[in-house]
DNA sequence: GGCCTTTATGGTATCGATCCCATCAGCTTG
DNA sequence: CAAGCTGATGGGATCGATACCATAAAGGCC
């Protein structure tokens, strides 16, 4: 009743196994056995640096194609103590931002084998919460995370997993572990410079209308404080609709500006999404782009370099973000077999402005 | 030496681990030991409509509570041979129609518990091929795969996979499962069908210039065929850049178009971005649009819906696409769970034509 | 040629959770 | 009140690959 390792069969053993097992059964002993050596040989003939002699290797790997034999990395994980995962959250998967910071992680880890186990928060701190407890039971070796806000929980469950951890995007004022990022405050305010440098006096602000996306109220605060600062006591700030800010809204959201204050000059917009949203908006009503209103985006998306007329914009190297991310994970892993920690590493990246037509 | 299982300290087996075993050593052993229960009593208590008494289920939980314990899901899936994972693989994560269609099946999947692993195949067959053997590692419990081309060497992995295949997006001539798409060709004659019943006579084509994109040459061949029914004999096809086609692409190859076929008067786009760049251009070079020229693009995405003029596009429910394919795989996993197979559904979405301000 | 080093290989325990089966207590039922 | 049933719980085996250690074989050196 018992059908030991040693078994020849492995069939009877499938009884057992839960509904959902494939049939394909080939493990890595029955390879073993159809190469007439043991597993363990097989297993390092399928590493690559590993010390197997050329002819054993060869009959090894015959056998592997033959059978079709595909490793099962659950077992290898569970063996290894290494899942071989890096978990990420991004807050939408359908912003090329954060799409491009992804890309450029995931060149980063191409060549290490590691893998991307990406989840989408839709900028919500508890779903971000719940993904974390999700994606942490598949044990990653280091977790990126997107912006420096998180719930009380999400930060105890971070810190007892202890492995690296990276926030992206954002320069948290108390960082869990590594940081790339970028000011969005400086972005912002940096952006009221330049149009004020144009001989633009009457600047304004569209974006979302909650806090739930921390990058850009950060942005808004960055503006505000640059206005103030320039001695316009107040900013004319429209808020409006939840978080990402879509194209349609930033077309609303300037109907709303030219009634609040008809006389703006210019216009900065938490994203070019809404940027051109207001741009097109303008070409209806009219309202000539810069001579009029000039309008100003932020993420240098292709629609900022390609409408007319071109968006001004602020450029960030997002890839760059996910590639440095990339690089930083890697050493800290790296470090960790070494049975050392990395120590904290904050990289922060350039943001510039862009200018084109639109102011 | 050998520290069994029943030793309450467990602190001597980590001097066996790997490097990397990260330090909070908490198994569900450990948590079966504090609540003064068996590992199988947590196991159930973890596990929300298992047998245990309310009593012994609320101590439990307040140890894993206490501990901070985080199930190892490797050793679950290792055990219980289930996963919990749907591999998927598009194109390109940066692009909307692809992220909202994988938006929909996360949707889909959430209340099951299966997780999505994406793998971006950047529109090469070599990289799915390459993917589907690092992801069919994990054991997925079911891949979702986007088109119906794949190489040999893919095809023959996923059927020795044995596990629940999706193709979405096309409609593959000899699927290798279950299909969820519409047709491309389809929609390319239907858009040349609309342009000729608004008066167009003279309608070209721009799209990429490589078969990568096979649901770009489907479109293709579709309004190829649908010109030549109409009794045009020759297609006025620009083919321009490899695919995916850019925004700024579609600018450059409306000048090829106007330049071989200076009296076009409609263009249809392999898709929106393309689209969106031949209209910006046409703004540029003062063509009036639709006067001069009408265009058309594809998918509809959040560009066309909000361009000046409004862009004529073609809509298919991407989100729709990814929620019945989630629904499939459901419905697969479920039968096999009964060890029944489910027959090869195939799922035909519809395309349509958005008639608006560009034609 | 004997001794030592290096290389190739096998044996065995092990990772942590779950499965199957056994058991036992507390109830119901005739 | 015995027999049968249901619900709650524990015991032990198990999934597949890898780490560690042992050992055999091959080669180098004086």
């Amino acid at each position: 009743m018992k059908p030991k390792k040693a078994a020849g069969k492995r069939a009877g053993s499938t009884a057992k196994r839960a509904p959902s097992e494939p049939s394909s059964n080939i493990t890595m002993l029955e390879v073993a056995r159809l190469a007439g050596v043991s597993a363990m040989t097989v297993s390092r003939a399928l590493k690559a640096e590993s010390s197997v002699s050329p002819a054993t290797r060869a009959r090894v790997l015959d056998v592997v194609k033959e059978t079709g034999f595909v490793p099962d990395a659950n077992a290898r994980v569970f063996a290894s103590g290494r899942s071989g995962f890096v978990a990420a959250l991004i807050p939408s998967l359908n912003n090329s931002n954060f799409a491009d910071t992804v890309h450029g992680m995931s060149s980063g880890f191409e060549r290490s084998g590691l893998q991307l186990l990406l989840g989408d928060t839709s900028y919500s701190l508890e779903r971000e919460e719940h993904l974390i407890g999700v994606l942490l039971q598949r044990r990653p070796e280091a977790i990126v995370l997107t912006g420096g806000m998180h719930t009380t929980r999400a930060r105890k469950m971070l810190a007892s997993a202890d492995i690296p951890i990276v926030e992206t995007w954002d320069l948290p004022k108390t960082p869990l572990g590594h940081v790339v990022g970028f000011s969005d405050a400086g972005a912002g305010a940096a952006m009221v410079r330049y149009l004020h440098d144009r001989g633009y006096r009457r600047i304004g602000f569209i974006g979302g209308s909650t806090n739930r996306d921390t990058r850009g109220s950060e942005r808004r605060a960055g503006y505000v404080k640059a206005v103030r600062g320039l001695g316009f006591p107040e900013g004319r700030v429209i808020t409006f609709g939840k978080p990402p800010v879509s194209m349609e809204q930033g077309g609303e959201a300037l109907e709303l500006m030219l009634r609040q204050w008809p006389d703006v000059d210019a216009v900065i917009c938490v994203s070019d999404l809404s940027a051109f949203g207001v741009l097109m908006e303008c070409h209806r009503r009219g309202i000539r782009v810069p001579n009029q209103i000039a309008i100003a985006g932020f993420g240098d998306f292709d629609v900022a370099r390609c409408s007319w007329p071109r968006l001004t914009t602020t450029a960030v190297d997002c890839v760059g973000i996910g590639a440095r991310t990339a690089e930083i994970v890697l050493s800290a892993i790296e470090a960790r077999g070494r049975r050392e920690t990395m120590a904290p590493a904050t990289v922060v990246m350039e943001h510039k402005v862009i200018a084109r037509e639109t102011t």
